[in-house]
This record gives C-alpha cells, structure tokens and sequence, in this order.
RNA sequence: GGCCCGUUCGUCUAUCGGUUAGGACACCAGGUUUUCAACCUGGUAAGAGGGGUUCGACUCCCCUACGGGCUGCCA
C-alpha cells in the first residue's frame, strides 16, 4: 500500500514542470499548416510517433471507414515495440464528488494493470475544478478505495484545481498563438442564440460574433477564451477500441477554455495536465469519446502529441440499464462491506469487459502480462453478483490464511461489525484451512467457521436442537469416552465416530448430524472431525458433555 | 432533434470469411458425501431484424429496431 498521499502538492515534479520541457522536445508542431492547407480534413498529429497510428488512408481521406481491431492493435503493438522506448504512463482522474463508483474502480483497475505491466507509470489525478460539488471526504473516500483494491499509484495525486494557473497560462498563450480568442457574449447572448437556433431546426452548438472579431473592437468587460476550432472537415479519433471514430467539425463548436473568472473547463484542464504529466495512455470511459474529438483540437492547437485513446464501454446494472443507486451497490466501499476480497473483485472486474481467450480465473501477475487493450470489448458488460462470488470463492480459497485473517478483520470494520477479540482470531485463524475452501464471501466464511467463535454454553439454533433427541444423546453418551481415549488425528475420530454408530446400527451420517449440532449449535458447519481437530479433545468433549448432561 | 458508440447462450465472453459457434457463471440431471458446500460427469441455452458483397458470412457493407453517450462558463 502506498504511504498517505497528499493531495495538492506543488513538489510534484512531474506536475510542476515546465512545459518546455516536454513539448520543446517533440517534432515541430504542424498545426498550423494543416489548417490553413488542409482545412483540418485530415487529424494532425504532432507526433512522429503517433502519426504510425493513423493508417494512410485515414490520413488522406478523413472520413474512411474505421480499421478492423486488427489493424488498430497493429499498428498499436508497432508503437510499444522495443524501437520506441517511449515508457507509458496512465492516469485515473475521477471527480471527487461522491463515494468511489465500481465503474470508476474498473477504469482505474485497467489503467493501472495497463501501466503496471508494461513497466510504466499509473498516476493519479482528483478532478477538483468544480469547487462547488468536490469535497475532502470525496477525495478520502477515492484514496481509501483504490488502495482497498490495491491499486497503487506512482507519486503523490495530483489536484487538478491546484493546477488552475498552469491552465490559464495555457489559455493565454492559446490566445497568443491565435489558437483561440476571447469572447464577451453573455450567458443569456448565448441561451437566446440556442433558443433561436432550436426554434429554427438549426444546430445548437454556440457561435460566437467574436471569433473573428477586430481586438480593437473588444470591450472592457468579462470575457471567456474560446478555442478557436475548425469549422470544415473532420477530426479523427484513433480510439484503441472503438476504432477511428470521424467527428464532423461542424458538430464540434468553440468549446470555452477558461472562464470568465479564470478558471479553467474540464475540457482544457484535462489535456493541459495530461499533457504535463506526459500521459501515453488515455483510458477512460466511452462517456468521453466525444470529448475526446474537442480535446484532440486542443492538442493540436498547442502543437502537442496527442496520447492514445482507450474509451472503455462503461458498466450496467444486471438489468442492462446505467448503474445506478437503485441496482444497490454502486460504491467500490460497498463491495468491501459485502465481504468480497480485493483480489476476486479484480479480477472479476478486470474479465468484465476484457478478455484474454477463455481465461477466467487468474491472479495479478497473471493479469499485468494478459492485459492488453485490444482485448477489450465495445459493448457494456453487466454487473453479474453470481459470478463475481464464484470468482471470489475461488481467490479466498487460494488466499494465504495470515492475509486473509488480515483482510476479515479490514472487512468487519467496513460492515461496521464487532471485532474479533483475541481467542476468536486465534479461533479463527485455526479454522481457516478448513473453512476458506468453501466460502464465497467473509460472511459466508465467518457463519462456517461460527464454531471457533463462539463459547460455551453454546446456544443451539432451533433445527440443532431438534437433531438432539433422545438415540442421538444416547450416541453422544457412547462416543464420550471413546473421545477421551482416541488419537486426536482424523482418521482415528473417523474411525471412532463409525464404530459408535455401527454400534447402533446407524450409519455415520446419523452421528454426525447430532455431533454437529453439539459442536457448533448449528446444522450448517465444516466436516465434524475437522471441527473436533480444530476445537481440540477437552473443548470437544465439553460441548458434547453440555448436551448429554 | 443532431452527432457518436454498441448489439453472440439468462450473464461475462471466444471467434479476426470456411468451427458440430468454444469456455466460464447461473440453471437442470446424475455421481460422491457426516450437513451446507466443495468436487466430478452430463445437459438445456446464442449470432436483434432485413438487405447486400462473396463459392462461403457471427465475422465486411447498408438500412431498421433497440440500448447507451455527447450536444454547458459540469466533470
């Protein structure tokens, strides 16, 4: 687990550092060129290294039809060839508005396995622009999650609103590059523009009067900088997974970089930071695949390299609909309180939506060489809680008892349940090896292993009290001194238990059921002789002698 | 409304023009068994619909239907 990050810190060299230094490296910027030539038909790419993404017809003809996956993870598998050292870094940037959403979690899991197994860099950066929606507790919650999961993050998280000056700066040197421009029109200028423009059939999307406007012209009043956007041809995306995706550039209008009181959009604080924290690796969800298309514009209009795209199909409730608060648990903490290990949910997560052939069951090391992006798929997955606990049962059963003592006790304090005291963790830990082979959850584990919990005098659930009748005492009777003088091996109690009830005629499972209810006042319990090897002879004998007596 | 994305068993998915369309979860049946499980064996179950292209389409193209996203001085 990572160490406490701090949020907001201005140390942060890779978030601090000046832009030079990243952009003044890479190929010359052809922006301008292209628009002035080309009209922005064909994508841009400031990059020698991203232009081998773009298939050459996609470069002549904007509007081509989009490559198979082949030729995409072809073209992608070319660029993390050994000939170009470029390491990745990916990023999860969530907004701390709320409780960290399982969806969220998942697109932190695949960027994370996606850095972590290419020997790159996952970072981590809070969306905190808006001031009125993001709360401390949020940004807790997020921290505290990822590192539930086990996602660790390289460096301190980043604020994005700690950044905001950065983003002003890039504003303005937008502007100085004639890249964008300041406009004054009014919030209501502009409701009456789409009013007028809905009541007409027309598009929507806002154009203002100053894009072209003579500076000499401009008032001394409030203004926004606008990205000055092409209005002909196309911009392309070439999305990892969904392919080239074309925009019309006359669908994409001249989207505001920094407000009128000089903050910064989502839209421009994004690729301001991505770019300064060198991000390779775009994963995120396909929400944002237009976004994207507006984002690219911004790339371009600073000259930079624009990172590969992965919009990732985003999760839905079992009923197929967006997850939401009614499907239940929507929070990554809630999963933890439901009892499921960090390690099934990831890798239950990492399968939903990706595939590796037809592996399913695997572990981390297993998943970081797996992971690829062409392996994953373009339609949402459907949360299925059957699956996720079977996936589950397999890694609780696989999990080294010491951690998994560790991680039942981080589970009871999630579900706000009482804490084991020191002989029932002992009681517990003893239990383990026979209890953990057969639970899908904690809960489920915790109610097996109940018997080495619980103290004497033991309370018997309703249907364990019926199982003590009058022939099953009289057993219980005979076994008792058996007990005291067998060897305290399985096969010896085996043994023991199947002459008693041979003696009465009865088979062992006549015995057992008695026995069972005596040991553990249950009838849903591991194997008796695993029990009576776990409790020991004297406890054994104790919880038998409280029933016979 | 406009633009964009998606659609293989109930669910997650494999399939990269030629397969009896495979696996996993779930479900059903049988086996094993000291309960619940676990485990073993077997089974039911799928290419949204319609047109093309092709000797041959789940795979490529088009249309329709359905689902989702974006269309903000939210992120």
């Amino acid at each position: 687990m990572p160490v406490p990050n701090q949020i907001g810190s201005h140390k942060k060299p890779s978030a601090r550092a000046p832009a030079r230094a990243a952009s003044g490296s890479r190929s010359p910027p052809q922006a301008g060129a292209r628009r002035a030539g080309l009209g922005c038909a064909a994508p841009s790419y400031g990059s020698a290294r991203l232009a081998n993404l773009v298939s050459p017809r996609i470069l002549a003809y904007g509007s081509a039809r989009k490559p198979s996956r082949l030729m995409v993870s072809e073209r992608l598998m070319q660029m993390s060839s050994p000939s170009s050292p470029t390491p990745v870094v990916t990023r999860f940037a969530p907004s701390p508005t709320g409780y960290l959403h399982i969806g969220g979690a998942r697109t932190a899991l695949f960027n994370w396995l996606y850095a972590r197994g290419r020997g790159g860099k996952f970072l981590l950066r809070i969306e905190d622009t808006d001031r009125e929606r993001s709360t401390p507790e949020a940004t807790a919650a997020i921290l505290r999650g990822l590192e539930w999961l086990g996602l660790d993050w390289d460096g301190e998280a980043i604020s994005q609103f700690a950044r905001r000056e950065r983003h002003a700066e890039v504003a303005r040197e937008m502007l100085a590059r004639g890249a964008a421009y300041k406009c004054f029109s009014t919030q209501e200028e502009i409701e009456t523009f789409r009013e007028a423009a809905r009541a007409e059939g027309r598009s929507t999307l806002f154009q203002s009067p100053w894009r072209d406007a003579d500076p000499a012209s401009h008032p001394n009043a409030p203004f926004v900088i606008r990205l000055k956007a092409p209005r002909e041809g196309v911009t392309v995306i070439e999305d990892a997974v969904q392919g080239a995706v074309t925009f019309g550039n006359d669908q994409l209008d001249d989207m505001v970089c920094l407000r009128s009181d000089g903050t910064p959009t989502y839209m421009h604080a994004v690729v301001v930071d991505d770019h300064d924290m060198k991000v390779t690796h775009i994963i995120r969800g396909d929400d944002h695949l237009t976004n994207a298309a507006r984002q690219v514009q911004i790339y371009r209009a600073m000259g930079w390299a624009v990172p590969v795209f992965a919009h990732i199909p985003l999760i839905h409730g079992p009923d197929g609909k967006k997850l939401s608060k009614r499907h239940g648990a929507v929070g990554l903490e809630e999963y933890q309180a439901m009892g499921y290990p960090a390690a099934g949910l990831r890798n239950y997560l990492t399968r939903l939506g990706w595939s590796h052939g037809d592996d399913e069951l695997f572990d981390d090391a297993q998943a970081r060489e797996w992971f690829d992006l062409p392996g994953i798929g373009r339609a949402p997955a459907r949360l299925d809680f059957k699956k996720l606990e079977s996936v589950s049962g397999y890694h609780i059963a696989r999990a080294a008892d010491a951690e998994l003592l560790l991680e039942i006790e981080a589970y009871l304090v999630a579900a706000e349940k009482p804490a084991l005291n020191a002989a029932q963790r002992d009681g517990l830990r003893q239990a383990l090896p026979y209890t953990k082979e057969r639970a899908k959850t904690f809960p489920e584990l915790l109610e097996k292993a109940h018997f080495a919990l619980t103290t004497r005098p033991l309370e018997l659930e309703p249907k364990a009290a019926a199982a003590l009748d009058a022939t099953a005492l009289g057993m219980l009777r005979d076994l008792t001194p058996q007990l005291q003088n067998a060897s305290w091996k399985r096969e010896a109690l085996e043994a023991t238990a199947a002459a008693v009830a041979e003696a009465h005629g009865l088979g062992l499972g006549k015995l057992a059921g008695p026995l069972r209810a005596a040991l553990a006042g249950r009838i849903v319990t591991p194997s008796v002789f695993d029990m009576m090897l776990v409790l020991g002879r004297d406890e054994t004998l104790a919880r038998i002698g409280d029933q016979v007596a």
